[in-house]
DNA sequence: GATTATTTCTGACATTAGTCAGATATCCTT
DNA sequence: AAGGATATCTGACTAATGTCAGAAATAATC
């Protein structure tokens, strides 16, 4: 069979999806053009040169959208504070609460579609892959809390793995966990990658007197082989820099061939044992120019 | 995290991915509705009456978009045989080219995505599983030439499947393959299951003097779970009726349980081996009431 | 400070999409 | 054969979307 002919049948599905969604959306008494940029708008697209980016709209007809959904009250625009040619679109309260609906409206659809198949995770992982790859080229490496929810999340996964692949198991009590306040700055920091929001991988800097090290590493498995490591540790060093820590440390397993062959490959050396943690059993360095 | 949020990002990267489709459609130098007719045509959706039915057009949209696509050349419209009140359109030779055009360009982007991607298997296993979802509702059971490609395809993925299960793998080489003649009308029937004219399962039914033989029931790993083994089960029951075959038997392996258990749950009663073909070690057997 | 480029906005207009009410021919049922 | 249902088609209309040209304000460049 021929792998375009399975590639049209998805075409051609999710087509049909894609407009039974938007003619759900329909129903709440706006036509398509003005729920896309109020969606756009409760996305976080408030700049309206991006936003008529985003949706490959005329300046006009934006512009005629925007005064649509002002005198709807759901929208306000202001002017940019730092470029007075530009404006800047906000959600009213109002505008909020429409945009929930609409949000509300495809995790509707999204939850009878998940709920009448047999294999709930195996369709999740499958979405994850297929969205990973149709949006790869906007992924984005923000820094974040490690604290935060979607940092913990990874984490989570992170362990899990660990957990699957040692073949003793992996108990996270039993490794040093770096104290949060390492991984923040000024001493180090947490990336996230994300993927339109959803994070798809993190990687960690503690910083230290001697030397800063870099932990959990960790990429989503929807988002493997896409580079995404490199860019990663492309970030952390980029971090360390900025942070005055030039030289770095990581540890890691003889379990996860695939971690050593990388840090091979940008440019750590192997060195000695240098702490005396239970898991990782190799052990790498980098010095950074400044 | 919250699986409706890897659902929406879903649903944002391929409403964009069609938005991208949709508007590489509209380079062709005619608007999406026609456009969408026209390859809705070239799909075999001849009947006007059920192309207005899958597309959600009113009559007279539907009407006036076949005239402008009559105009052009690319389509003839005639009066259906079988009732006077239907019309069939069909494709005339620059319909069919530029058809082809439209998938070409489908092709083109859909080939884009994959060559980017590191496993293009998994991508497409992941999309199958997608586009069986999406569209389990309209699965059609057809029947077929044995010796068609589409069922080929099936038995070449039955065949691998069956090697990979049984202990001291399967070569059909050892075993009864049945003569085409015998899964053919008058003697016995080849049924496909096809999503979107994709193939995603198949079953036979062997003729024979004094019992008819089910085999190679097979269902596409995405496809599992749906219950389209019953369908596929109660099709060929159905054929067997039609072809005035009462008695049936099928032979089947402890190495597929699943199989196993569905013949109980589906009404055949378990009896002595009837044949000497090296594979099976478990027999069944069903008499249908005419 | 003059010139050029950028961003948004408005007006005028063209095309596309969607809706509704008949008209006509045919089929189906009784 | 009559009455009702169905499928298509046409005309008349509305709403939505897309396009273009130019005005006004601001930023960037020289």
């Amino acid at each position: 069979m021929d792998a375009l002919a399975h590639i049209r049948r998805f075409n051609r599905a999710v087509t049909r999806q894609v407009g039974a969604l938007n003619s759900s959306f329909l129903d709440r008494g706006r036509p398509l053009g003005s729920a896309r940029v109020l969606n756009a708008i409760g996305r976080g697209q408030g700049d309206v040169a991006k936003l008529r980016q985003a949706l490959a709209l005329d300046s006009g007809l934006m512009s005629r959208l925007l005064r649509g959904l002002e005198s709807e009250g759901l929208v306000v625009v202001e002017d940019d504070p730092e470029d007075g040619r530009r404006r800047i679109a906000l959600l009213t309260e109002a505008g909020q609460a429409e945009f929930a609906e609409y949000e509300r409206l495809s995790d509707a659809q999204a939850a009878d579609i998940l709920s009448r198949h047999p294999d709930q995770s195996a369709l999740l992982a499958a979405m994850d892959l297929i969205a990973t790859a149709l949006t790869r080229a906007e992924i984005e490496i923000v820094p974040c809390d490690p604290l935060d929810p979607r940092a913990r999340d990874c984490l989570a996964q992170y362990y899990a793995e660990l957990a699957a692949r040692f073949e003793g198991g992996f108990d996270v009590n039993l490794s040093k966990d770096p104290e949060a306040d390492d991984m923040r700055p000024p001493r180090g920091t947490f990336l996230l990658a994300l993927s339109d929001g959803v994070p798809v991988g993190c990687a960690a800097l503690k910083g230290g007197a001697d030397y800063a090290e870099v932990k959990r590493v960790w990429i989503a498995p929807a988002a493997r082989g896409l580079g995404l490591a490199r860019q990663l540790m492309e970030a952390i060093e980029a971090a360390a820099r900025e942070l005055g820590q030039l030289h770095l440390r990581l540890d890691t397993n003889s379990a996860l061939p695939e971690a050593v062959a990388m840090y091979h490959r940008f440019g750590w050396d192997e060195i000695d044992r240098f702490n005396d943690d239970p898991y990782p059993d190799r052990f790498f360095e980098k010095r950074l120019n400044p």
